[in-house]
Order: structure tokens, then C-alpha cells, then sequence
DNA sequence: ATGTCTCGACGTTCGAGA
């Protein structure tokens, strides 16, 4: 029995909804995680998703800005666990429960701060939120429920190693690659146990990045990408990976969103 | 080229955030 899931920063839902639905039909993963959906909880377009057989739908937004959403073929449960981290009341968190395969899965669907542009938190208050947010991270942990496996999806803003960047050197003084970034990243995926699925399918020499920048008169040409979106499981489900789909060919589609959709594959 | 894109704000353009 086969499982899917997947994610993608949309860059606003309301706006790409014609892209969004392409992905549904075409690629028709299980379940698709969203973040940056912008849009708030009474004005999410559900009716297109559920015309499409997805039926279950878990929505945590705010207006203009962050919002997640994660849209379902099969039933959730537990739709209500949505974390406020770092207390201000953003929409960056939201988890559910569903079952497949005999297993009990929650699924973690995360939009991580940005953090601005210059990396100190003395002088730039949103990369101390980052790297606050990234702290309280540190706490999940993918066995911390007794009888439940655990994924972790979502554009997490950072890129922790060399080939996950087009430019280590050049990068380490830019905030998604940053020592301070890549080290709280790595601990939050060792200290909870978590396996990072995209680098359990694609070797760690190999160049992997899910986000192009708009500020490039040719993203394909100069290929400066980051791998800023990511998809972690508990172990047990990690040994049933059959593989991971980047679809960077959706960074070039019309009015596309900087970041492409990434779908993990399970033989379940 | 502070490079582009999106949203909201009493909008016909700009500032925020990314």
C-alpha cells in the first residue's frame, strides 16, 4: 500500500490555486501540505480542493501574510493542534493524525521565519525570531507519542548542508545558511530523532535545492538555488521510502511560486 | 540593476516581508 506526501510554499494559495490544482491531478499525492498561504481561514478557496476528491482539509491563516494548510484524500483527525511558537500568534504551525497502512501518523506542517537580511539578532529582530523559533523546535521529537510515527514537512528556511546551497562559501554569511541556522537545524532533526527523507534518497554530494530566487533574470541558467523546503519522518516510516520527487520543473510554469513542490513516496 | 513578487493600505503607488 502506497503513501504520499507532499509539500510546497505557494506564495499565496488564492493566486495559484490553478497551479495548485495541476499539481492534484497530475502528481496526486495523498496529502499536500502549503505554507505561505496568505490568506485568512474564512476566504481559503476549500470548494476547488474538495471538487478534486480532497476532502479533508485542515487551514491555519492569517490575513496577507505565513498560513498553512494541509489538504487530504484521507480522513484526519486532530485538526486543532496548531502551536503558537514564540507566543505572537503567526499561523506557521499546524498538525493532524491520520492513519494508513496499519500505522498512526501525525504530520507536523511547518513555515519557518525568514529571519530578514542581515544575520544578528542584535540589530535585525527577525532573525532572533528565527533563531527563537528554531529553539523552541528543538522540543519535537518524532517518538514522543507512544503508538505514533511522525513526519515533519514544510519550508523550514534553512539549508543545512554544503550541497544544499549552490555556493557554501559564498552563502555562509546569508541568513537560510548561516553556521548559527544550519547547527539549530541539525540539532532539532538529532536531537528528536528524525530522518531527513531527501537526503536518505538523494546523497549529501549531490547539489539538491527546492527554491529559486525571483531576482534572477535566468533562475534555470545561473541554477543559484537553495534546498530550504524539507520532509523528515520517524524512523519506521524512514525504512519505508521508496523515493522523493523535487518537481523543479514547476518553477517554470506560468506565474510559478519561488519554491517547488517536493513529494515523498511510501511503501507502506 | 537593493535584481522580483505579493499583500494590504482609503490605491491609480508605496512599504512590508520574503
Amino acid at each position: 500500500m502506497s503513501l504520499s506526501i507532499a509539500t510546497w510554499n505557494i506564495n499565496s494559495v488564492r493566486l495559484r490555486m490553478p497551479l495548485v490544482e495541476h499539481l492534484l491531478t497530475t502528481w496526486a499525492p495523498d496529502i499536500l501540505c502549503l505554507q505561505e498561504t496568505k490568506v485568512e481561514n474564512s476566504l481559503f478557496p476549500l470548494s476547488p480542493l474538495k471538487a478534486l476528491g480532497y476532502e479533508h482539509i485542515a487551514i491555519h491563516g492569517q490575513k496577507g501574510y505565513h498560513g498553512v494548510a494541509t489538504i487530504s484524500r484521507l480522513p484526519l483527525h486532530d485538526l486543532s493542534d496548531r502551536r503558537d511558537y514564540c507566543g505572537i500568534g503567526d499561523a506557521r504551525h499546524l498538525s493532524v493524525v491520520f492513519e494508513k497502512g496499519g500505522k498512526t501518523i501525525r504530520l507536523h506542517n511547518f513555515y519557518v521565519p525568514a529571519g530578514g537580511d542581515e544575520p544578528n539578532r542584535e540589530i535585525n529582530r527577525k532573525f532572533g525570531h528565527k533563531l527563537d523559533f528554531l529553539d523552541e523546535m528543538k522540543m519535537l521529537h518524532a517518538e514522543s507519542e507512544a503508538g505514533l510515527s511522525s513526519i515533519l514537512v514544510g519550508d523550514l528556511n534553512v539549508a543545512p548542508l554544503e550541497h544544499d546551497v549552490w555556493s557554501h562559501k559564498q552563502m555562509l554569511k546569508v541568513i537560510s545558511h548561516t553556521p548559527v541556522e544550519t547547527e539549530a537545524l541539525t540539532a532539532i532533526l538529532s536531537d528528536g530523532a528524525w530522518v531527513d527523507l531527501l537526503r536518505q534518497h538523494v546523497p549529501a554530494a549531490e547539489k539538491l535545492y527546492t527554491w529559486w530566487s525571483y531576482r534572477s533574470k535566468d533562475w534555470q541558467a545561473a541554477d543559484r538555488g537553495r534546498r530550504l523546503d524539507h520532509i523528515w519522518s520517524s524512523g519506521d516510516l524512514a525504512a519505508h521510502l521508496t523515493h522523493v520527487d523535487v518537481l523543479k520543473e514547476a518553477r517554470g510554469w506560468e506565474r510559478p511560486s519561488d519554491h517547488v513542490p517536493v513529494i515523498a513516496h511510501f511503501d507502506l
